[in-house]
DNA sequence: AAGTCAATTAATATCGATTTTTTACATGAC
DNA sequence: GTCATGTAAAAAATCGATATTAATTGACTT
């Protein structure tokens, strides 16, 4: 959503700090898909009052991970298969779109940028941190592209399809694939400026999670 | 953005209330495109609370019609050329997306869809209504693809050109076309389900569109 | 003239209380 | 039994007031 993050550590609002909570709690299904949100309920939760409450909903709507109805108060976005093929499928054809365009604009600069965030998604071991640099390693190969409102679509997108990893998770996360490897050769060719190989790679890396990934939701 | 649009005239709340006609000042221009938004300002000229007001403008942010910067209260979301070049370049992209969707996906249901949204489109003389029955007749076209995340972002991509065409207006609505004919030609072809022809024409009224709303947006 | 800082003003963010609306449940008619 | 209707409880929406924060002004220094 267009809220601009300052970057800095320090807790700014009240209603930033919920929005930030919220978010983590829906991705991480702490906030279980279609569940009612009763604003009493998290202001207690999170020790804090109404208005940041409502307004941080009112936010995440933006982000398509709540859903407001009318006089009806908010829920947690239902999750479904239909909605993750929904997901995979926008995803492939925007960050094509995006990887597309920002190769063709290479530059020096992008080049370092990526070698950068490559590199320092290598270097992470623990879940925790390294989820953080993919993300980064991912919204820099389309960074170049300069459109923020493909980069946007393409964040958002990023951040539902972890949620339903999240959701996922639990059954073996052992797949016959080799991730770094695939990183590796979407960061060659996007470096190489072969833009046929890197959309390829691209692809396939988001194809491959998204078949693995729907034979684990077959709950949902 | 999620609010879920009962379609009942019946006015439901204040915050819809106020989130329906800030919505229209933005779109029309009334409220120009990167003005600060102050509450009190406008709590005033809708007579309504503050609440309301607040919240409308959080859900307009959905729309990108809105920006927010913590601790420092919203504006009308700026407009640009690179900005419209954007909308113009996602438009073309996800509605050719979606109307590949809907033509492989075609029934007699949505072909009855098309034809009395494209009828009614006819019908419509004066400019009030007939951009009402314009978009159905888009979305329509895109309808029948089921996928609600890729309808969204089509109808808000739609939202944003509608904006920058009325922020063209004032400079001669002549263009040396016939749209009637270019709509024709994309109902024709989706109702013989010629997905190569449909797409064509459709990206086609689009760029031409897009070319001319250009030449007009010089003074941004 | 340009820059800094403090005091003032303006605007946003937040709280607590009130009003309105929805939901859940019980009662009685057909 | 099912449907309708009324009522109590819960929740959402909204208001009015207050606390915080940012923007502005103008005096003072260099």
């Amino acid at each position: 959503m267009n809220m601009i993050d300052d970057s800095s550590g320090r807790e700014t609002s009240a209603t930033r700090a919920a929005y930030i909570a919220l978010r983590q709690m829906i991705l991480t299904g702490e906030l279980p898909a279609g569940q009612k949100l009763k604003i009493e309920q998290l202001r207690t939760l999170l020790d804090t009052g109404a208005s940041p409450v409502r307004e941080a909903l009112s936010l995440l709507t933006s982000d398509m991970l709540v859903e407001r109805i009318d006089q009806r108060g908010f829920r947690a976005a239902p999750a479904s298969i239909a909605n993750f093929d929904e997901i995979l499928s926008l995803r492939c054809t925007l960050e094509e779109m995006a990887l597309l365009q920002s190769i063709a604009k290479a530059t020096p600069d992008w080049e370092e940028r990526l070698v950068l965030s490559h590199h320092r998604m290598k270097r992470m071991t623990d879940t925790e941190t390294f989820e953080d640099a993919h993300k980064s390693f991912h919204m820099t190969l389309l960074s170049n592209a300069n459109s923020p409102m493909l980069e946007r679509y393409c964040s958002q997108l990023y951040d539902l399809n972890i949620r339903y990893r999240n959701l996922a998770a639990g059954g073996k996360n052992y797949q016959n694939r080799n991730i770094p490897a695939e990183h590796d050769t979407i960061f060659e060719a996007a470096i190489q400026r072969d833009a046929q190989t890197a959309c390829e790679a691209l692809l396939s890396h988001y194809r491959l999670t998204g078949a693995y990934l729907t034979t684990q939701l077959t709950d949902l």
